[in-house]
DNA sequence: CGGATAGGTTTCTATTGGAAACCATGTGTC
DNA sequence: GACACATGGTTTCCAATAGAAACCTATCCG
């Protein structure tokens, strides 16, 4: 029941799901959603350096995966908010470990890549 | 204290962190490398797909980023072992997690797609 | 000598990523 | 009525990346 799956092997859909996940931008996204429904601009603005085609194609895969939902409001202009599904709750921790282990252990990379050009190179 | 770096932040380093763990090769390899040193031919058969060019490079990636350590035995032919260092391996649980998510909720993930798919198109 | 093994690098092409421009719709301003 | 602005996109274009395949170096075996 639990090697039906297997992420080390190829052509496996796990990797699919893998590949989604191992993208910097969804990452973030899913990180900034975790506290509730965000708007389409309030992501763009608050994930700073993404572009809109970016951001579009990424919720549009996020949502197809089933991680995010996505809800039109028929305000003028239009809203879009973007929430993320339980599903998608599912992995918000997991995900934020992940940032918040780049945020956290950051000097100590910095420092690795230090120490590593000056001997290599 | 805490609020140094912010992956949210262009420019800010973490977001070159996040690029790294964003990586699906880069977290097959760390997770792979969870249970001991592994030679670059043996990863390169356990991580299916993986060609030998993507593997180098992201090893020596890793290695810069003080992630993993290389270390080459001079038999013949030479045999050169990747391992975890300190640092890797206070990311493995994180790395673990977000793999067996992955093989967890597959299934999930299919449906939602196959959904969307039906409506949208 | 021919072949095998380990660990790479090089070359070439196809896909992807990002920057910038454009678009549709409606509202407020003058 | 012409114009600017906001939202939530799509389109276009170019540069960077990913992957497949071939090649390379060194040494041992028979």
């Amino acid at each position: 029941m639990d090697q039906l799956y297997d992420v080390y092997q190829d052509r496996c859909p796990t990797r699919m799901v893998l590949d989604r996940l191992a993208d910097k931008w969804a990452l973030l996204i899913l990180d900034r959603l975790r506290d509730g429904p965000v708007r389409f601009n309030h992501l763009r603005r608050d994930i700073a350096g993404i572009s809109q085609k970016v951001l579009s194609q990424t919720l549009k895969k996020l949502e197809r995966d089933g991680l995010i939902s996505r809800q039109v409001f028929p305000t003028v202009p239009v809203t879009v908010e973007y929430a993320l599904t339980g599903l998608g709750r599912t992995l918000t921790d997991t995900v934020a470990a992940l940032a918040h282990w780049a945020e956290a252990n950051m000097d100590a990379v910095l420092a690795a890549q230090k120490a590593y050009d000056s001997i290599v190179r």
